[in-house]
DNA sequence: AAACCAAGTTTCATTATGTGAAACCACATG
DNA sequence: CATGTGGTTTCACATAATGAAACTTGGTTT
């Protein structure tokens, strides 16, 4: 409830818009990734009948990446009813891919700290693929693990992480958050267009943080700052989210310098962390 | 530090024991999926050049494997550092495994409510390729730092949830995952070898219910009870864990019938549930 | 029963894809 | 400026993926 669960709204067939782009591109494995996807996306297990309609590929085709992904235990296979779901090794390999992120462990006792503190809940998110990917949580009361909501994707332009990060993005990079937009509206506070967003995203940036105003869901506003490396680099946001009968948008703005020293000791951290015994590094060539 | 898979050593090389069993033997996605595995098993980001020293592919495939990765968000390529780290997209696609998966979503209400009840951690785990992988988790009122997270795997022999699950697998099965323990001696209770677990599950099948006498932590002891169908499937398992400095084994045995029971509800809601829109069988025919 | 249908599985000639030794590049260092 | 190391690209070649079509299985209708 507090937070999205929206990842509603986008409802992509197969071949909507990642013809070129991305998807299938690369090969087999581009394919069976794919297939992977629509599993995920389907939201509960499915029939191989269910996937080939809508499928680009042909029968036999789909049929042997099912068959390759269930015998890699990337989806799983219940005979009794004869559908597929995304398997375990998944999960297994995400832990791993949330370990090794420079942000989420390091932040872990900060949330803490903070959630402690502040008795209201506490997100950690990242942007990722121009969505709003929460990878940590702390709720009001009881601490909850991984999983049970984190990993989950909100919209970006209509939540308060969202907004805090993409406001410190430059123009190349935002205009491709941009343009992964859906654009849908949630509630009328809803910001439904790129010129209104990039209003907002101007002041959120000149005042040092952002706010869901009931933008996403009526009656939850929340607060957020960016989490920015030393050069500047957006490389995560942070926020607190209330409800309106409970707190007030000025009661919030003024937990915003909590919030950026925080943000700001994470991305201290997660700047000079150093995996126990990773190899010292030569540069290699700059980003730009 | 202790990765403790079922390798169990600091550095597990490449095809020590997956030749003709799993990995590459389906194709290229096997292939790559088998280096998303090594990423991972490094449990922090890594330069190419170290991946390739220990990988069977030479440097041009294995170049190419990385790069479709990359490429596919399933790895993570840090510019600064020059190094792979197991991508975001790994993390959404978990979250749908979660999400789907049969026991976890609707466990969850019931491990609230225990977890409020009995003011310890509790764990859900279900066995996955023989080992323990922790599906969900609430932490004790006063958290004890330990091992275990959600999304994490642990080993079966010597913690409470794998000897429940194990304890009411029937021969076939139990072979199947008494083979795949590392047997590593964590504390001086640990059960070694077959005979002696073999013993420990007939005896916790009698009781019902099985515990962990500091077999994998010093300090750390549990009760733990499977989750079983209504024709005697392993489903998963659920436990409580506690310091051995705050309870002692006869004060968990007597949280063994309020665990037995929630396994109980979490079994039969798992069973009669039904997806949304799921079809029931046969045709699906959808909107045409 | 026979005929039918839909989901799932296998075949096999064709072709696209992946392969990997070796060459190459870029930078750092002695 | 020679040498080394980590990373990237090439290209002739072999393998592995493709997909139309045929086949199997199991349930439903005539």
């Amino acid at each position: 409830m507090g937070m999205s669960g929206t990842s509603g709204q986008l409802n992509p067939e197969w071949d909507v818009d990642r013809m070129g782009e991305k998807s299938s591109s690369d090969g087999t494995v581009g394919k069976a990734l794919d297939v992977l996807d629509q599993v995920a996306e389907f939201g509960r297990p499915v029939r191989f009948s269910e996937l080939l309609d809508g499928s680009p590929y042909p029968k036999a085709t789909l049929y042997r990446l099912v068959q390759t992904l269930t015998n890699q235990r990337m989806l799983h296979f219940d005979p009794e009813r004869g559908t597929y779901a995304p398997g375990f090794r998944l999960v297994r390999l995400a832990h791993a891919a949330w370990e090794q992120s420079s942000l989420a462990p390091i932040a872990r006792p900060h949330l803490d700290a903070l959630s402690a503190r502040l008795g209201e809940t506490v997100h950690l998110a990242q942007l990722d693929h121009g969505q709003v990917l929460y990878v940590d949580k702390r709720n009001a009361a009881d601490p909850i693990e991984m999983f049970s909501q984190a990993g989950k994707v909100g919209p970006a332009y209509c939540t308060g992480v969202g907004k805090a990060m993409m406001a410190f993005l430059d123009g190349a990079a935002l205009d491709q958050v941009l343009d992964r937009q859906s654009w849908h509206r949630f509630t009328d506070t809803t910001l439904t267009n790129r010129a209104a967003l990039r209003a907002e995203l101007g002041e959120s940036r000149k005042r040092g943080y952002a706010f869901d105003r009931e933008e996403h869901e009526p009656g939850i506003i929340c607060v957020a700052v960016p989490i920015l490396s030393g050069s500047g680099r957006v490389l995560g946001g942070l926020s607190v989210t209330t409800a309106t009968n409970r707190k007030s948008l000025d009661d919030l703005a003024r937990l915003a310098p909590e919030l950026q020293a925080t943000a700001a000791s994470i991305a201290d951290e997660a700047q000079n962390w150093r995996f126990p015994d990773e190899p010292s590094h030569t540069k290699i060539s700059a980003a730009e």
